[in-house]
DNA sequence: GTCTATAATTTGATAGAC
DNA sequence: GTCTATCAAATTATAGAC
């Protein structure tokens, strides 16, 4: 059971950083969002720092566990990869922002060292999925560089299309995939 | 004969866009850079945003003139898409920072509206250039789609090569257009 | 846990001298 | 064109009352 306060602070700060970047939250928009004042942010997240380090360790373990573990929807007859792709579809269309990871791996040269590193630790683990995946769809060639792609081209794709208002970009892109 | 002053603020503000995005930078860093102080920056510039949408317009006139045409460079013996992929590559490992496209298009939802549509006319030339190329290259299939796809891919392998500070992200993802 | 109050700094931007 | 000087606002962060 998570403290239900501290994860309204963590959601409100996800979607700034996602729509806007690092630099464009502070503890005041948040407070106001959230319905207190900054220094109550602050008592929670000392620093804004580990604000939005908290922040990626939460989008990171949220989105694996939203999409599931590759080998039991490859057992329930889907593929994986299709998943993926819908889940960062998905992200996309709700949400008016791109992958916090995707921003924050732009973001890197005006970063926090522990951002920087929680933004690492997320993209590993897409990988390390993806690679899984990749097994159970019985993949012939290079799977570490083929499960690269599938999330390069996934978050370029959602970068592009956020911008372009266009979700054409996303969709032909990621017919690259199938 | 462009204004060398003025060149030299472009310049530096991409540097620092490239590299922490839009919110990061300020008028007093570049002007500390450039050895002015801030209220010349504005003489030329006058608005945060104006500067920005000079920026990307200016990357963008560079970028597309430092390719060449796609049809020269397949007729020289080349293949236009590989010398598209260095472009990138060449710009990651120099400039330490991103390309600029990406990052402001991750970054929409903080940015002026004059640098958004300045954004959107970057990968608008991209993809039409990319289209030309396959267009060469004799692709069978949606060609808009494949451009999609390359941009697409680069920008994404760009930035997780970036916060991964990992080359092998990029040359791995760029394998998937060969 | 949340508040008021405030410190210290940075920010975008302008006025006016030279 | 560049400077000094300055402003009003916003920023991260802390101290201390309740």
């Amino acid at each position: 059971m998570s403290n239900s306060k501290e994860d309204l602070i963590l959601q409100v700060t996800e979607n700034m950083v996602r729509q806007g970047g690092y630099n464009s939250f502070s503890f005041r928009k948040v407070a106001e969002e959230v319905g207190i004042k900054s220094a109550s942010v602050h008592y929670h997240f000392p620093t804004k720092g580990e604000l939005a380090a908290a922040v990626t360790k939460r989008y990171t373990e949220n989105f694996i566990n939203a999409i599931g573990q590759p080998e039991a929807i490859y057992a329930s007859g889907q593929s994986p990869i299709t998943v993926y792709i819908s889940a960062f579809r998905t992200a996309l269309i709700e949400d008016n922002g791109v992958c916090l990871g995707g921003m924050l791996g732009a973001e890197t040269g005006s970063l926090p060292e522990s951002v920087i590193e929680e933004t690492r630790e997320f993209f590993s683990r897409n990988v390390e999925w993806l690679e899984r995946a990749y097994q159970c769809l019985g993949y012939k060639g290079d799977i570490k560089a083929k499960a690269m792609q599938t999330v390069s081209l996934l978050e370029g794709a959602m970068i592009i299309s956020n911008v372009m208002k266009d979700i054409a970009y996303f969709d032909s892109s990621t017919e690259l995939l199938k």
